[in-house]
DNA sequence: TCGATAATATCCCAATTTGGGATATTTTTA
DNA sequence: TAAAAATATCCCAAATTGGGATATTATCGA
C-alpha cells in the first residue's frame, strides 16, 4: 500500500491519520509496514481520504489495463 | 465486489474460476455473496483475471476522483 | 415431468489474522 | 542532549479465514 507515501505527501502523522480515519495509530503503522492488510471498507476510506484510486493505493497504476474501466 | 457479474459475463462457473485462480469453489461463493473478503493478493488476481481495475472490482467506478491517478 | 447432473450456498472447525492497549524504540525538536 | 513526538512492536482475546463435506438450488435431457 502506498499509504506512507501519501501520508507523508500530506504532511501528517500516523496519529492524525488514525484519528481522521477513526482507528488506532498502531494499526496505521502495520498497514504501512505491510504487516497487515486493511479490510475493503478501510481501504476505500483511505482512497477517499487521500483522493486517490484504490488501484493507486495498491500500487497498481502501472498495470496496463488500469484505465479499462 | 463485482465478481459475480464479471464471472457471468465471461460465462464461467464458480468452479472454473476457482480452479483458474487456484482456490476453492466455496470461497468464490462467499466472495460473491459478500460474506467474506478476499485478501489483496486475491483481489488483484481477480482484477488481472478479468482484466479490470481493482476500483471497478470494488464497484468504485462512479467515484468522481477515480481517474485522478 | 422427472431424474441426473451441474452449479451454488451453507455448516463446521482449526488455523490464521485482526485491532487495540500498553509500551518500547526511534526520530525530531527546542 | 533532554524532552517530546512519531513510529514500531508485544501480547492477547476476538474476529475472520479457507477448506472439506454436504445441503440446496438450478439446469438440462429423456
Amino acid at each position: 500500500m502506498r499509504l506512507k507515501e501519501l501520508r507523508k505527501k500530506k504532511g501528517i502523522s500516523q496519529l492524525k491519520l488514525a484519528i481522521d480515519c477513526n482507528m488506532n495509530q498502531n494499526t496505521i503503522s502495520r498497514y504501512e509496514t505491510g504487516e497487515r492488510e486493511a479490510d475493503y471498507e478501510t481501504l476505500i476510506r483511505f482512497a477517499d481520504y487521500f483522493d486517490v484510486s484504490v488501484d493507486y493505493l495498491l500500487e497498481r497504476t502501472n498495470n496496463p489495463t488500469f484505465l479499462k474501466n
